[in-house]
DNA sequence: TAATCAATTGTTACCGATAACAGAATAGTA
DNA sequence: TACTATTCTGTTATCGGTAACAATTGATTA
């Protein structure tokens, strides 16, 4: 309710010092800043963010441009997309969703693009002309946020050589975008360091694909086979194919997945996976994106995530199963 | 970047003549107003919202106010959300979340409330001095949105009941909460209708306890049976149950789940279920809402949604059960 | 015919913030 | 001492709309 002005008078100086306080603190004495600070706290002030936007010329609009189909019922993109909204709130913005077709309707103060290919570099993400930060790393030198997939496929695999195994698959994903190749890397790394050699199996990231592959080499093989998955969805699929096959899950065959995000625990036994922190990771695409936009533009840079690796029943027998509940956090 | 003083010029009229044709275009002479019309197509004018809500002392923010516990990795809460966060966008507001801690926390338009509980009407939801609207029927009155919760019970026994199964139990949620009892309702009432004696269950909405209680009923029996279930998640439970069992899904133990969101093609066999539009209901939320924001307030009354029935193989053997992709509608 | 009225259009002030400029006070320098 | 810099604060105009009021016109009525 309270305005700039009600705290200018309060603190018995102009509107333009109560602003200054606001936005160049250091341009004020150190005497009325205090004043001003006071006042701000006793009258409750919060700034009007529409006045602020209409004399600054912003929208306040931040686009999400999503470049690849998006199910509704990706946990994937919704908790994403949950990141995102809580952290564009903070600062007021509003989000638009946009897609290939939409994405040059109306005004934006900047944009937030996923699930982009090579070919959308120059097609599309090149003639944007607000600034741009990218989720997923890239090598067009755009800013960006990922997570280190490299390091997470060598932790999963990893973790299948601490437990013994010795016949190890990779199954991943059949697309040439950087992320796919960073996880292949990892499993390659990891393999080479034990001097074994990696066998490779890529196809379409469906659990049904998956559970058809992993049959098939199932019923040709008697000895422990582990299946290190690029995707939880595929884990999901090799985990179907033994139990139709009458193996034992972890005994017979171990799995482990890659993202964490809700598929991992509606498996039976739940998936050994590396979780990828995508709430923080959507936070995180906003906060450099504003930092860009306060800049007029100027390169901010990439951030990096941790995986971590959490190990469950797929991998081993004694582990509990139940699911942790993971709350939406952040939201106060 | 045209502005309403440029349109004005265009057209050779004033100002509020352009402000008129937009928000009260009756006031305006035939005349005036296809030169204005012409004018603002030429220019491409888009109004400015910042300056609107200025004037007009809006803050374009809606409030998601969630009184449950809500996990990220919740399919049905995020999809809920991306209908209103799409809808919202229409119309240049922003959405906030917030929770029961941090609902006092700023200011806003309106309110969208989800997951209230009989308690939370005086304590919460009544204090509230922004225009309201429920995601759920309640007794107080209350504009809200929802599905027909009784109907769709009634479709999935009656399903049943058409496939010739007599021994038909129903699972649900022991929570005293008005969908439960028309959920429980559309159950009753088919089966009455047969002149079949209705048996209930009802326990925690978790698939562990579900497959938990089918399996102790399952060991019992001898018969073919069906679960009517107030959830997936306690369809997923009970074919789980099956599956450990030994038993055939849907030759031995068919089951039915409610809400068709995610969960019921994760099941394998995929669950036929009730599905509910969320995507839609979230956006009906928002029109609700900004109509009754427009209207100071004024009751708005309510709108029930239509549920679907969609078969699949946890009933009936033949049924496809390759998922149908569903996109994320209304992005065009 | 003059007064009244309704319909239409224009004028002015203002919403709440910030940028650009102007002015005052203090410090530094010749 | 007088003059220039520097630091700090205030004044004015403006962003793009809308409400309230004023003005103009032609029609209606006493």
């Amino acid at each position: 309710m309270a305005t700039l002005s009600d705290v200018a008078k309060k603190a018995v100086v102009s509107k333009m010092t109560v602003s200054r306080v606001i936005n160049h603190p250091e341009q004020v004495s150190d005497e009325l800043r205090k004043l001003v600070y006071n006042a701000m706290k006793e009258l409750k002030y919060v700034p009007n963010y529409a006045a602020r936007a209409l004399v600054q010329n912003r929208t306040q609009v931040v686009k999400l441009l999503i470049l690849e189909e998006m199910d509704t019922t990706e946990p994937y993109y919704m908790n994403l997309l949950a990141g995102i909204a809580i952290e564009l709130d903070q600062h007021h913005y509003s989000l638009q969703l946009v897609t290939r077709n939409s994405h040059t309707i109306g005004k934006c103060d900047g944009v937030i693009v996923t699930g982009m290919r090579r070919e959308d570099f120059a097609h599309i993400i090149a003639q944007l002309d607000q600034p741009v930060v990218l989720f997923g790393q890239n090598e067009q030198g755009y800013d960006y946020i990922d997570v280190d997939n490299r390091k997470g496929m060598q932790m999963a695999t990893e973790h299948v050589l601490s437990l013994g195994c010795k016949h190890i698959l990779f199954y991943g994903i059949d697309i040439n975008e950087p992320f796919m190749a960073s996880r292949l890397e990892g499993f390659k790394r990891s393999m080479e360091h034990v001097h074994l050699k990696p066998q490779i199996c890529l196809m379409k990231n469906s659990s049904h694909v998956a559970q058809f592959e992993a049959e098939k080499i199932l019923r040709s093989t008697e000895r422990r086979t582990v299946f290190v998955c690029a995707s939880d969805r595929l884990g999901i699929g090799v985990v179907r194919a033994a139990q139709c096959l009458g193996l034992n899950v972890p005994g017979d065959v171990a799995v482990t997945g890659f993202d964490g995000v809700f598929l991992d625990r509606i498996s039976h036994p739940q998936l050994t996976t590396i979780r990828q922190p995508i709430v923080e990771m959507g936070k995180a695409l906003v906060s450099l994106l504003l930092e860009k936009i306060n800049q007029n533009g100027k390169k901010v840079g990439h951030r990096i995530f941790e995986p971590e690796l959490i190990v469950r029943g797929s991998t081993i027998q004694s582990v509990q199963t139940l699911p942790k509940e993971s709350k939406l956090l952040g939201m106060n």
